[in-house]
DNA sequence: CTGACATCTGAGCGACTGCTCATACGTTCA
DNA sequence: TGAACGTATGAGCAGTCGCTCAGATGTCAG
């Protein structure tokens, strides 16, 4: 995952060599002082901890896994139940149940012919909720258009 | 956005038309207690709710924005010390930062010729902490391949 | 006004995503 | 053992994403 961003672009890098030649107000530099830049890249989350971040929030940025997580939140349940909670085909609440099981967000647990699954990490509820208040809180100010 | 969702699938929705037959053992019904069902369906979050919060979870599923979001959690920047601050083209930068207005996540402000961004919602930070949380905890336990 | 600069925007391309369909796998029961 | 059931998986398709490229827009200085 996210192996395009690694791989593309970078085509504006190279100005990044003229750097370093003083607080000029030329934007082939910086801006902003120096100083200061120097401590914001020290201050960056590393790329690694930036690829797993997007990981998780990815994992989470799709309506279809909002509502397994949302409902496996209230207790295990198996992949059937899951799916007409939810109104979705077994088929892709299985494809996402694995996607989520490789993340580890879900752990399954067999059962004669049933699989249950449940949430497998207590922080992805409290994110939910911090989500949530976000939501009710931006739902208040309207949004702008992108065009 | 998750339009796409809204539009798609639906193929297996019929099957709930067989509901409400008793606690039956097949699964073209549920298997857990349907008194517990009715509980869950609910106490899942509403279809709005849901979008939101696949919409913000989104913003902060990729990569490049997770960059954009933690460059301007230590202070406001201009586009140009942005792009170069987390080695991205000026106009994908630009591009990122109309999306993430568009969500309200940032804020612009013109000064002369140019332009610099803000945080605009105090939540992303927690959101972005809880996620590194959940990062670091989960470095531990190394994750399964998918095939 | 004109040129330079910073930023914004639309079009378009390749990669990725989430679903369906068909089918394989694993378990239970007769 | 074989049929039925619940679940998992691979292929494939339509839609989406993030980037680049080229050019438009807005601001300032001469």
């Amino acid at each position: 995952m996210s192996s395009r961003s690694d791989v593309r672009a970078r085509t504006k890098a190279s100005a990044r060599t003229a750097a370093a030649a003083g607080p000029a107000e030329a934007c082939d530099v910086f801006h902003i002082d120096p100083s200061r830049v120097a401590g914001l890249r020290g201050a960056l989350i590393t790329p690694s901890s930036v690829d797993a971040l997007a990981e998780i929030f990815r994992a989470l940025g799709d309506p279809t896994r909002v509502r397994v997580l949302d409902a496996l939140s209230h207790g295990e349940l198996c992949v059937c139940d899951l799916a007409q909670l939810i109104d979705l085909s077994q088929s892709a609440t299985s494809h996402q149940l694995r996607l989520l099981r490789a993340l580890r967000l879900v752990r399954s647990r067999r059962a004669g012919r049933m699989v249950f699954y449940t949430l497998d990490d207590r922080h992805i509820v409290t994110l939910f909720r911090q989500g949530l208040r976000h939501v009710e809180e931006a739902a208040v100010r309207p949004r702008r258009r992108l065009a």
